[in-house]
DNA sequence: CATGGCGATAACCAAAAGTGATCATGTCGG
DNA sequence: CCGACATGATCACTTTTGGTTATCGCCATG
């Protein structure tokens, strides 16, 4: 059965009037004098009575006016659906992020909820390493995540910082990681980022030296009161900084020495909730002076167009 | 939107498989491609993914999957219910009948209520001239009326007997309407029973007299009672005939001292339920025998085919 | 590196649906 | 009573659609 026939049915049903009824659906007579016949032949009966006084509903026909407007309305009804969820208005998107949440991410939720209230923002608190797995899995569709990441991800660079070593104030004489030979190093759970725990073991290696992992804690603050209590040097992002604990800070030269995070999604992503929430994401971006974000500068040349996946993404934004 | 494209969806929705989901559709993987294609543009977001890893339902896929079942089946339920009336196994019949209500008419309406319990039957009790009116309105789809008819209406004859003259006793010097000169007559309402008073008027006439009409009654056992009584004479079914009041009765030699029922329709009814009461109907009156019925001999020539409007039906059934 | 599975694409063909012209019939006004 | 009009069916024809087979490109796998 055609919806165009029913539809036109409908619409004849209403008006008893062949003539008319074409008139209205855009059509011609014959036209729609044919389709009325096909929906009879599918039915198995006649639907209406064309008389010398008129067209008017047979008792199957009366049946099926009846149902019609109904089935119709539905079929809109589907179709709408189908359509607000292609829009990219409806359904889940699954956010995850990791231990370092900027300021930015809240902001660019909030946006994206204002803007599509019809998306369910699940958002999951996930270790890198883990929010990759999760976005191959379809489990999540955005990750915020410490760059860089496997080459199947497309990443929009979202913050990055120096990081800086934190020494205890007995500890001035260290002038760089250079210098830490066995004083220990107190790092983030392992476990939970193991990207970090990669990176900062590479730049110890960098510098020749491999201090001794005193202890895993689980937030950079933590990392920093135990440095102020003389256990141990860190090395923690230059925001994560404290000025009351009397702790030495030094910047460190050398280029692997940047706390890079991003906004990761599946190479060739075209679901339209993720385009959309990538696109809120750009505008925030945008609408932060780049001066009041840290200075970009991404492991892998930043976010490049990844073979053209998002189709109206400008990536460009970050060429400044 | 195609039913038939939708359809396809469900399927492939299923089955994840071009391939596969064509074949059981019975029709070419191309071709299934290109309804779904169809269908994509309509809604103008991609349903599936078609990765080199397999087919899977995109986020609009899924919300289209998740109705499309229960729009198809509402669907089908729409299609089957029009089929049904269509058939003639729902839906209404009116059935008109006068004052002269034969046995055969109540065993016909328990047949078919026990045949086609979907069908409401609505019974009224009016009388033929109303009947006949009543549809041409379509309000009544059957009427058990006297005949003759007007020609619009096709008429299955059911019932006709001699009309016999009845006398009081003390009349007995009467051989014959001829003969009633000044008795008065005694018949039925004429409102409601007007062709039944304008045949007697016109065998009257026939016979060359005229005689006072003295009361008019609702029905046949009131105007014997009142012949029995002297009030009269009055023209009665044979079949109303009372043997124990002292009446007298004469038979009348005249063709249109002939009472005659029989079940009327208009011309080139093709409503289903219709046809099949009518069918119902006839397969009464032939498992009737003809003998216990009385002798038909319908005025217009008993029930002429009447420019072969019931398809089905049967109307050699009273060439006997 | 050849192979096989899977979906897209191309070329082609048949069936369907649309169109304008015309017909048949019944109604109505003069 | 007759011609004009209205209405839906029918016809001949064109365009569109849907379907088929053959083939391609891609990728995973042995």
């Amino acid at each position: 059965m055609d919806f165009r026939c029913l539809n036109s049915f409908a619409v004849l049903a209403n008006q008893l009037h062949f003539g008319r009824a074409a008139t209205l659906l855009h059509l011609s007579q014959p036209a729609l004098s044919k389709q009325i016949r096909k929906l009879e032949e599918e039915i198995g009966a006649a639907l209406f009575r064309r008389d010398s006084s008129g067209t008017t509903l047979t008792a199957a026909g009366a049946v099926l006016a009846r149902d019609a407007g109904d089935l119709l309305a539905r079929c809109q009804e589907t179709l709408s659906r189908a359509r607000r969820a292609g829009r990219g208005e409806t359904g889940t998107i699954g956010i995850g992020f990791g231990i370092a949440t900027y300021d930015l991410m809240p902001r660019v939720i909030a946006r994206f909820r204002a803007l599509y209230p019809g998306i369910q923002v699940s958002l999951r608190d996930m270790p890198s390493v883990e929010q990759v797995d999760a976005l191959r899995a379809r489990r999540l569709d955005i990750g915020f995540v410490r760059l860089p990441t496997p080459a199947d991800m497309t990443v929009l660079p979202v913050a990055s910082e120096r990081l800086v070593l934190a020494l205890p104030a007995a500890a001035a004489d260290i002038a760089g990681i250079g210098d830490l030979r066995a004083m220990p190093l107190i790092l983030l759970d392992r476990r939970r980022t193991q990207s970090v725990f990669d990176q900062v073991m590479a730049l110890c290696a960098a510098f020749h030296v491999s201090p001794p992992i005193q202890q895993e804690v689980p937030e950079f603050s933590t990392a920093l009161a135990l440095v102020a209590s003389g256990a141990g040097a860190s090395l923690v992002p230059r925001s994560a900084k404290r000025d009351d604990l009397g702790i030495i800070y030094r910047d460190i030269d050398h280029a692997a020495a940047e706390w890079s995070v991003g906004a990761a999604w599946r190479t060739g992503e075209c679901e339209p909730a993720v385009l959309n929430f990538l696109r809120c994401l750009e505008t925030e971006l945008s609408a932060c002076p780049a001066g009041q974000r840290s200075h970009l500068r991404g492991p892998r040349g930043a976010a490049a167009p990844a073979g053209g996946a998002g189709p109206t993404l400008r990536y460009q934004l970050f060429s400044d």
